[in-house]
DNA sequence: TTAATACAATAGTAACACTATCATTTATAA
DNA sequence: TTATAAATGATAGTGTTACTATTGTATTAA
């Protein structure tokens, strides 16, 4: 695929789009590099000033908090997800082929695009797996939900969830089997790379083992019953 | 149940034993309130002095950080944990009604006990919910697993991996289907809680709901097929 | 040419995450 | 009982984080 992409993330997210200028789009991809490298906790505004030799006073321009900043990244993350999916699931109709497509996605790298978004897709991805749920896990969640951060996220949810229903009316939990989905597939990748253990992982290839866990446990969950 | 019950936590994860003094019990229990009521990124060491006036310098003689002192009352609830499943499975023969015993423990609150260990399970059943995964979901994951700080949860896991493969021997996922139950059942009940939209609760018993999608998920996954 | 905007440079504050020192209380053992 | 060690309290201090404020300069737009 080679073609550029833009969203319209929340502007509750951000101070100043960081979308408009050089120095914006410097900070997100950079954010990027180094909340990958540093882990989230050990991130902060003054390493990202430092990385892009400018000072910490001009990010507070572009974000209130590095909590914002990694939502502006996810929001941007789950609004590209759904796009792709989209786009993959054109001119196609059974409702199964549809399913095995979302797992393939939700279980590879992003691809790479051209163009302003130069984001590492690898790092990106990684984000997700390791940070994404520190985005809700927050004792105010319920203030942050006012702002619709996550809309992304739930529109993609729902979408998932609706190609379920297609595939089964019947099934009872197509949101919360759409959510346990994603949200494993992030964490069974995590535990394959880092605690095995708790996995069933024998191969080297993470990302083959979990999306044929996935399809098995969607697949089985949501069979039509005779 | 009305019983004492003693764990020997992993002792990398203190300075010194909290379980040998009254203050130590004292940090604990009251950290355990204030992480509840705080949450894990606002809760500090200065704040949990305050409340049970002692020092700073006090805590940290028991706990290093209090990233240690969540892993302490996170291994503390996982071997509570694998010792309830134990007992409840006592005299079960039939995996099935073994399996059912153990959701129903997974989306319970711990029931109460006497004694010195008089924390307070509501509060401790909710810091797992929203704030156990960060116990893992960190950069150092590979260095802290070298302290065998999992190995509670490992247990508990493998011990649940078991039953299913009794159930079904010829299961291929038991162990992430294990960690994607306990998993699942933390995510359902937060976002039951806090992003609604995200599941598939319409009753106003949450761990009701989530127990009857669990209890759906694992039986259509390890069915045995004709 | 003026005026607005964007950014840099610098300084400052309160809280956080510790570490160190020393005095005092408490438990224990000779 | 006294000596001794261990546990805790009191206080201080350091470097970092998470901001906010101010002022000067360069760029751009009217």
């Amino acid at each position: 695929m080679d073609f550029q992409v833009s969203f319209n993330v929340n502007n509750k997210l951000f101070v100043k789009d960081p979308d408009n200028t050089d120095l914006g789009r410097q900070i997100v991809k950079n954010a990027i590099d180094l909340i990958y490298t540093l882990g989230f906790e050990q991130f902060t505004f003054k390493k990202l000033a430092i990385e892009i030799q400018t000072t910490e006073a001009t990010i507070y321009r572009y974000f209130e908090n590095k909590h914002k900043l990694l939502l502006y990244i996810l929001n941007w993350y789950w609004s590209y997800m759904e796009f792709l999916v989209m786009f993959k699931l054109q001119n196609l109709d059974n409702p199964e082929i549809k399913l095995i497509a979302v797992i393939d996605l939700l279980t590879s790298d992003l691809p790479d695009t051209s163009g302003k978004f130069d984001y590492n897709k690898k790092y990106l991805n990684q984000i997700v797996i390791s940070e994404s749920s520190k985005a809700y896990l927050v004792k105010d969640i319920s203030e942050i939900n006012k702002d619709e951060v996550f809309k992304p996220y739930k529109d993609l949810c729902s979408k998932i969830a609706d190609l379920i229903a297609e595939y089964n009316p019947k099934y009872q939990f197509p949101k919360s089997l759409t959510t346990t989905l994603i949200e494993s597939s992030h964490q069974q990748q995590f535990f394959a790379d880092n605690l095995p253990k708790l996995t069933d992982v024998n191969s080297n290839n993470h990302q083959d083992f979990v999306r044929l866990f996935l399809k098995e446990l969607l697949f089985s969950s949501i069979v039509k019953k005779v």
